[in-house]
DNA sequence: TTGTACGCGTTATCAT
DNA sequence: ATGATAACGCGTACAA
């Protein structure tokens, strides 16, 4: 058994095949009667060892240790386990052996917002890898009050959850009591936590930036309007980028005006139309927009065409995210396109890394690298 | 207490609030010593009852029934769990009672697609509205494959899951397993499933619809494209509504003329670009357009401006899901916003009423209005 | 009002 | 290879 799946397989989910796998037909349409259970809970292991004739011992080593019972004998237990329906309780099981395999996603305060899919999407990716590997998934933290952190902190202080993977956030925190004060193992995604010794996954929004910019440079741009997300690691990177593809150009930094930066991420779409804003009442005008976040590169484009500017002749626009509807505006919006689902795997590699403790000098940053994706919002000038 | 939070607040609320509330700088940065746990899980009941000076049932009801227990005996208790960061474990609280505070969310294949919000925005209200209660959130089925069923299922027939609330998606299966078949108090929200016995929050699709378009007719148009969905509830529902409008202005059915159909929402974008084709090769051309999702109305409207169509001199557009970015096209897109928030909440109120046990006759199907948001795609024709 | 003792469903240890 | 039994951390009769 073991030797299909391979070492690495949790025991929870060879434990889970076993029991339906090549799964017949079993009559478990109405509850079965007469289980030691008085209440309305399914069969018990008690109910499938009386049913194979054998001892409970024998039936959790059956499920949990199938190469430690004889053949013969795991197949009854098997079979009275199919006939009766018996699922095994996972509390019960947590209880005993001291861990779950529920791992907590610490999520932003809002989860999705203009027209991104970061968040939902990093979070799909997560789900699928954990839910591969044995593993349930529990959310939290999606609006960031005192009552959402204490949750959190409960559910990792408690003993509930075995691992936690915090998503474009900080550390909760909660009086006294801090996330990273457990012995929990946490990752962090999208997020640089490393300087506060949290293994990270983030994408390489400096250098990105950099190759984007220098793209438009080579397209004959010189003079760029950046717009800018909330202070913080992101907002620093995708300015620097720009700052150091205008550096090694030979431009000044003074080529690029930056509008916005004290709003957060959800508010985009209103940076956007505060940036158009600005741009009107520029002397200089710049040739190119480089946004933060794909919300601010819509509204922006979406302001600047009511007011008669045309998108790409008098204004080039490259949007951060790589939203799907980018695709299919007018013109297409060009966007820096980050890869979330190999972020979202790999946070839960990094994770059971650490959860399944074989993770001795593993890396503590994982950078994984976006692509700008050129589109109808970008042209040559000259 | 209870006289504070009222009768309806759950036992693990207050228990918690008891622990944390007014909770002054209590030393635990460092894991406390000589605790009668020897690995590295937190402190128990028994050391909170030893630095007490009481048994260690008392500590127990001081936190789960604070009226049962002397004012004074409690203060000790309270302040020794204070002291030593003491953090009740869930698990075993869950296997004792019988039950778990964990409500399982059933999530579509694709948690988000295109420019829509519709599963994220009520996941968030899901989630606040049970966080609020006292409940965790454990999600499933992102993606719809045996495996992620079979997880499901096991939560919910091993007990884990105390209730279950299904988003868009159909009853999950496994071989002879249904979560029908589980004592589990189920809701379905966005989809109707009441026919199978689910109570559902569903919205006025139909409704909603026929407004719209009446609104249009009056508008002076006359002849539609609708631009179809899956085949399903939602799909019957929007065309429908359309073509109750036309009956009510004496306008013949054959005045709305429907694209799409086979394809499935996550692919909307498709959808509408193909409704584009479609738009083009019509001899009698509409003069209004309804999307069955703001996707299929964005691509469709970005296609046909490079086509050179003008929107909405040309054609009038109106999408459907009320999509932040709606607000920040050119035109901005005028669509049929679904009351997300309160459908969210709704869901939770019908499964709670299930859950504590108070649910005699309440209705099985609950019907949110939603609203049509008109803006710059729609014109006046004349 | 407080303490004693048992049980929730499972796994692990120890005999056999 | 299998069976009896203790223990995981907590809640709750029941007794005091």
């Amino acid at each position: 058994m073991q030797a299909i799946f391979g070492k690495r397989l949790p025991k929870f989910l060879e434990y889970d095949l076993l029991l339906h796998i090549e799964c017949g037909n079993s009559s478990r349409m109405t509850r079965a009667k007469g289980l030691s259970a008085a209440d309305s809970s399914g069969p018990l292991m008690q109910d499938v060892a009386r049913e194979a004739g054998v001892a409970i011992s024998t039936v959790s080593r059956a499920l949990a240790n199938p190469d430690r019972v004889n053949a013969k004998t795991r197949a009854k237990v098997l079979a009275a386990a199919k006939k009766l329906g018996y699922t095994p309780n996972a509390t019960a099981r947590s209880l005993r052996v001291g861990r779950s395999n529920i791992v907590m996603i610490v999520l932003p305060g809002t989860l999705a917002f203009g027209a991104g899919q970061v968040i939902p999407e990093v979070l799909r990716a997560i789900h699928q890898a954990l839910s591969e590997r044995g593993y349930n998934v529990m959310i939290a933290n999606l609006d960031r009050d005192e009552i959402s952190e204490r949750h959190i902190l409960d559910l990792a202080f408690g003993g509930t959850a075995r691992g936690a993977i915090i998503l474009s956030s900080q550390i909760p925190v909660d009086g006294s009591r801090s996330l990273a004060d457990t012995g929990l193992p946490i990752v962090s995604v999208l997020l640089d936590l490393s300087a506060v010794s949290v293994p990270s996954v983030i994408t390489n929004d400096r250098q990105v930036m950099t190759d984007a910019a220098r793209e438009l440079i080579r397209l004959g741009h010189e003079r760029f309007l950046y717009i800018a997300g909330p202070a913080g690691d992101h907002n620093t990177a995708r300015h620097g980028g720009i700052l150091d593809a205008l550096a090694e150009a030979g431009l000044p930094p003074e080529n690029v005006v930056v509008s916005g930066g004290t709003r957060n991420f959800p508010e985009g779409f209103l940076i956007g139309i505060e940036a158009a804003r600005d741009f009107v009442e520029l002397d200089n005008k710049p040739t190119a927009i480089f946004a933060c976040s794909d919300d601010m590169a819509l509204s922006f484009m979406g302001r600047m065409q009511s007011l008669g500017f045309h998108i790409p002749n008098d204004i080039s626009i490259v949007g951060f995210d790589g939203s799907p509807v980018c695709e299919f505006c007018n013109p297409p919006m060009s966007s820096i396109e980050q890869p979330l689902e190999a972020m979202g795997r790999a946070g839960v590699e990094l994770l059971l890394e650490r959860v399944e403790g074989s993770a001795p000098g593993a890396p503590r940053v994982v950078k994984l690298p976006s692509r700008l994706v050129m589109r109808g919002s970008v042209r040559a000038i000259g």
